[in-house]
DNA sequence: CTGATTTAGTGACAAATGTAACTATTTGCC
DNA sequence: GGCAAATAGTTACATTTGTCACTAAATCAG
C-alpha cells in the first residue's frame, strides 16, 4: 500500500488528484496540504510519497522539499508542476525530489509513476529529462545564429584564436561579438558564458 | 498490454528476466535476443519496450538504441546494465534511450518501472541521476582539498579576486595553484576547468 | 539610388589570466 | 633539532581577454 500526500494550492487540483488516484487500490491518499508549511506538518502521518506542486504561497515546493527531505529522508517527493524551467527542475531534483513531471501530459499514468518512484526510482517527464540534459537554450535564443556559433565553440574550451580559425573571421571580429553576447546574457566573461551554457543561470 | 523484448548477451540474464516478468499478466515476452543486431531484426514483432544491455558483443546497446530509434522512433528502450559510469550514461540517453537503470538494485520493482516508462516518462535509478546532475569528479580526486574548493569557485563563475578573498589567499597564490591544478587535469585555461567540471572530459 | 542596418574589421587600451622562478612559513616526522 | 613536504606569498612577464571608438563593405527596403 502506498501512503500519499498532495500538496497544492489549487483546491482544483488537489480535489480531482485525490479522486483519480483513490481509485487505486493499492493508494491510500493520507491528506492534502495547501502550501509546503502545512505538508510539513502533514508528514508525521507517514506517507511514503508525497505529490507537490512547485509555485506555491506560504512556501514553495523547493524549499518545503528540503526541509522534509532533512527531517523524512525515506519520503519521496514528486514535483508536480505545469511548466517546466530548468532552473525549477534542477533546483527541485537537488533538493532531493525523486521525480518531476508535467501535470498536463502524465496524469493518466500516474499511477504506474508514483508505484515506480515509490520503490526508490527517479522518474521524469521526457521533456523534462532532455532539459537537464541538453544546454539551456531559452535565452540564448535571442542571438543570431553567428552568436550562437561562437557560444557553441566558446562552451567547447576554445579560444579566440581557435574560434576565429573554426569561423574564418578575425580575432577581433569574435572578440567584438563576445563583448556583444556577454552584454545580452548579462555575464562578464567566457567562463561565466560556458557555465551558462551548459548549467543555466546560476541561483 | 506492454509487449516486451529482451536483449542481453548473457542467456541467464534473458531467461531470468523473462521468467521474472512474465508472471506480471499485463506484460508479454515476445522475445529474446543476444545482441543488437538480432534485437533490430526483432523490432518486426513491434514490441513497446525493449529491455537491453549495453555491453554485447556484434552490436552493441548504444550503437542499436540509435538504429532502433531511426526505424521505430516509438519504442521505449530501457538501459539495464550492471555499471553506470557517467559516459555510458549520456550516450545511451542522447542515442534516445528513456530509462537507464542498474541491474542489482532495481530488478524486483522492475515491472512497475516498465510500466512507467511504456507511456513514455523516463526512469533512471537513483545514482544514475545523480551521476548526471552532479559534477563529474572522477579525475577531480587528485586534488587537494584547497586545490577542489578552488575548481569548484571557477566553476561557479568566479574571478581569481574573488576567489581569493572567499578563501583569504592572495590573488597570486590562487593563480598559482590554478597553474597547478590545469596541469594536473591536462587543460588549458579556467573555462576548460569550469567545462570539464560540469561536462567531463570531451569525446 | 540612398539611407539604414547588418556584418566584418582595426587599433588601442586596461584588466585579467597563466606561467615561472624564487622566497617564507607552517607542519609533521625521524 | 633538522629535514622534507605542503602551503602561502611575491614579483615579473607574456598572453589573452574584454571594451571602445571608429571604419569598411555588404545587404536591403523604400
Amino acid at each position: 500500500m502506498v501512503k500519499l500526500l498532495i500538496v497544492d494550492d489549487d483546491p482544483l487540483v488537489c480535489q480531482s488528484l485525490q479522486l483519480l488516484l483513490g481509485k487505486e487500490t493499492d493508494f491510500e491518499v493520507l491528506g492534502v496540504a495547501y502550501n509546503g508549511r502545512e505538508a510539513i506538518k502533514m508528514c508525521g502521518r507517514q506517507p511514503d510519497v508525497i505529490l507537490m506542486d512547485i509555485q506555491m504561497p506560504v512556501m514553495d515546493g523547493i524549499e518545503s522539499t528540503i526541509k522534509i527531505k532533512q527531517q523524512f529522508p525515506d519520503i519521496q517527493i514528486m514535483m508536480l508542476t505545469t511548466f517546466q524551467d530548468e532552473r525549477s527542475i534542477r533546483l527541485a531534483l537537488h533538493a532531493g525530489a525523486v521525480g518531476y513531471l508535467l501535470k498536463s501530459s502524465t496524469i493518466e499514468n500516474m499511477a504506474d509513476q508514483i508505484r515506480a518512484m515509490s520503490t526508490g526510482s527517479t522518474v521524469l517527464s521526457p521533456s523534462v529529462l532532455k532539459a537537464i540534459m541538453e544546454p539551456n537554450r531559452e535565452d540564448l535564443q535571442e542571438l543570431t545564429e553567428r552568436e550562437t556559433e561562437i557560444v557553441e565553440l566558446v562552451a567547447r574550451g576554445l579560444s579566440n584564436q581557435e574560434i576565429s580559425e573554426q569561423l574564418y573571421l578575425s580575432t577581433g571580429r569574435v572578440r567584438n561579438m563576445l563583448t556583444v553576447i556577454l552584454d545580452k546574457l548579462e555575464l562578464r566573461d567566457r567562463t561565466q558564458l560556458a557555465i551558462y551554457y551548459w548549467q543555466g543561470k546560476q541561483q
